[in-house]
RNA sequence: GCCUAGAUAGCUCAGUUGGUAGAGCAGCGGAUUGAAAAUCCGCGUGUCGCUGGUUCGAUUCCGGCUCUAGGCA
């Protein structure tokens, strides 16, 4: 039992989903696909790009096709000048699964990203909201500069951190500043989870998956990636997270002229294999870290499928983690997926 | 067939006047508390082509072989 605010919750109150996680390109959204078929289930997109309006190739966004109709939430719907949050993402995921089992359905969370996955199903401590006027005066300051700031106003905080963490420092003086309390303080305290349940993460080799990158990479350039971008820099501002995006960020340089096309093709391609490594650094560890539960990993994907056992697996403990070290495709074709 | 140059990390190469080697890129490991597709930290991963010889000791010097590139036929 956890307190919310002024409301009481306990961990049956919140909303039991099946996380589906893993790295780019690993084919976590068709593989929920197949699954939100076979469970009678609706999927949310946890994938912190995707949630742009307009973001389609370079996001690897799923096409209204291969959706098959089963209903998709979170895709789409947000406008580029708005910045996302991990907090707002939080209300936003809960309340949308929650709507979902109200239905009688179930809440299928596809994403890859750390922090967002962590939050849901760990919960974060109460931090103020981004100061952009601060943020704007301390970005103009030098690292060692702030990080000596930090020392004196977060001594622990900073001992975390490394002096060239900018973005990090920046965060930890932001929050001093405007809630007057150290961030180690807030740090002992946790607004409770959003969702509870079953996590479902691919783990592919490593050839295997760089091999999917890169043809995606290619295929996002066949598909127009450069076309959707001018298109984008018409009505999105220039400051927008959306341009500091894998692929997005590519074009963009591209199109300044700064690199050729086959520097530009490659740079996209290599830069895609490190964030794909970086999350599977993440699952690696990360489970271990929060005391999630792991399952054993070799189950069959046709007993796994069967409503009850997936019923049964979320309901069981908070988090279970079951890993699959292999790429969605491998799932979808044991379950013989519907063309 | 002959001549020349080369063969060292996954790739491109440097180097060792004989004491088992180092750069860039690629790669690998880690962190992650409202920018997370972001950001930050750490790490050479090697039968120095093969095989004999000289030497206390050879990746380095010498011979032979193999392969590659260029040249001559």
């Amino acid at each position: 039992m956890v307190r919310q605010g002024s409301v009481v919750v306990t961990i049956s109150d919140i909303p039991r989903v099946l996380l589906i996680s893993g790295p780019t390109a690993s084919g976590k959204s068709a593989l929920a696909v197949v699954l939100a078929q076979r469970l009678d289930g609706e999927v949310i997109n946890l994938d912190s790009v995707q949630v742009y309006r307009g973001a389609r190739i370079g996001a690897a966004t799923i096409s209204e096709d291969e959706m098959q109709g089963v209903p998709h939430h979170l895709i789409g719907f947000l406008d580029p000048s708005t910045p996302w949050d991990v907090r707002k993402m939080a209300d936003l995921v809960g309340a949308t699964a929650a709507a979902i089992r109200g239905r009688g359905r179930m809440p299928i969370l596809v994403g890859g990203g750390g922090m967002y996955v962590s939050t849901l199903f760990a919960g974060i401590s109460p931090l103020p909201e981004r100061n952009e006027t601060l943020r704007a005066e301390l970005e103009l300051r030098q690292s060692e500069d702030l990080y000596s700031e930090l020392v004196e106003r977060d001594p622990s905080r900073a001992a975390q951190l490394h002096p060239h963490d900018r973005l990090r420092i920046i965060r930890a003086i932001e929050t001093a500043y405007t809630v007057s309390t150290a961030a180690t303080e807030l740090y002992k305290e946790r607004i409770p989870p959003w969702v509870a349940g079953l996590m479902l993460v691919l783990t592919p080799p490593r050839e295997l998956l760089y091999q999917a990158i890169n043809t995606r990479v290619d295929q996002m350039i066949g598909d127009g990636i450069e076309d959707e971008v001018s298109e984008l820099l018409r009505v999105v501002p220039q400051e927008s997270v959306l341009w500091g995006a894998i692929g997005y960020a590519h074009v963009l340089r591209r199109q300044r002229g700064e690199l050729l096309f086959e520097e530009f093709r490659e740079l996209m391609q290599r830069d895609t294999r490190r964030f794909a490594k970086r999350q599977l650094t993440y699952w690696r560890n990360e489970p271990r870290k929060q005391g999630w539960r792991e399952l054993c990993a070799s189950v069959d994907w046709t007993w796994l499928t069967e409503r009850g056992t997936i019923e049964g697996l979320c309901l069981e403990s908070p988090v279970s983690v079951l890993r699959f070290a292999g790429m969605g495709a491998a799932g979808i074709a044991a379950l013989g997926a519907s063309a």
